[in-house]
DNA sequence: AGATTGATAAGG
DNA sequence: CTTATCAATCTT
């Protein structure tokens, strides 16, 4: 079945991690047992200079988990209500990271979170080696399509237009367009 | 379209 | 300490 991706598959740009990531499984131990569930939407956040991305306002308390290496996650507690599952990537030093927006049967990412029981103690962990959460690649190659990133409305009309959105081509689950 | 929600970050 | 700001979701 599914193989676990390698730290180095997470050392690449956070634009190319956003579509490859598409149709790989995001798995999470729970005390039922190891669910499993494909990932169909992504974003994608670049650079300090990405408007739209946390880190464009420096290094806080908060964001600095975007500078780690690749493969670490970030879990964000947004609008105090949803915790939003973000798989940094590249290397360390530079932040980027690439936002899961649905998996399978989850569209939304505050729903992505809660149907896999991720809150902030997970923030910071290493997908490579945690036995709670990963990702595994089983060698599905879906069609996606890109898309305007949704929800950032304070961000720069230069990166609001960016199509840094992902969304797999399967009509079951169709995203809302912009 | 509007209400909701609480952590985060910046300012006094 | 106080205030403003959200990488969203649910209900009208």
């Amino acid at each position: 079945m599914g193989k676990r991706l390698p730290g180095n598959y997470y050392r690449r740009p956070a634009t190319e991690l956003a579509w490859d990531l598409i149709g790989k499984l995001l798995c999470r131990r729970t005390e039922n047992g190891i669910i499993k569930y494909r990932i169909t939407e992504t974003e994608c956040y670049y650079s300090e200079q990405d408007t739209a991305c946390h880190a464009s306002k420096g290094k806080t308390e908060r964001t600095k988990v975007l500078y780690e290496k690749g493969g670490t996650s970030y879990v964000y507690l947004c609008y105090g209500i949803h915790s939003l599952f973000n798989v940094v990537t590249g290397k360390e030093g530079f932040p980027e990271a690439v936002l899961i927006r649905g998996v399978e049967g989850y569209n939304g990412p505050g729903k992505v979170t809660k149907a896999m029981a991720i809150d902030r103690s997970l923030n910071g962990i290493d997908l490579v080696t945690s036995q709670e959460l990963w990702i595994e690649d089983d060698g599905a190659r879906p069609e996606y399509t890109a898309a305007k990133r949704v929800g950032i409305d304070y961000a720069t009309e230069e990166y609001r237009n960016m199509l840094w959105r992902y969304i797999i081509q399967d009509g079951k689950y169709k995203a809302v367009q912009n």
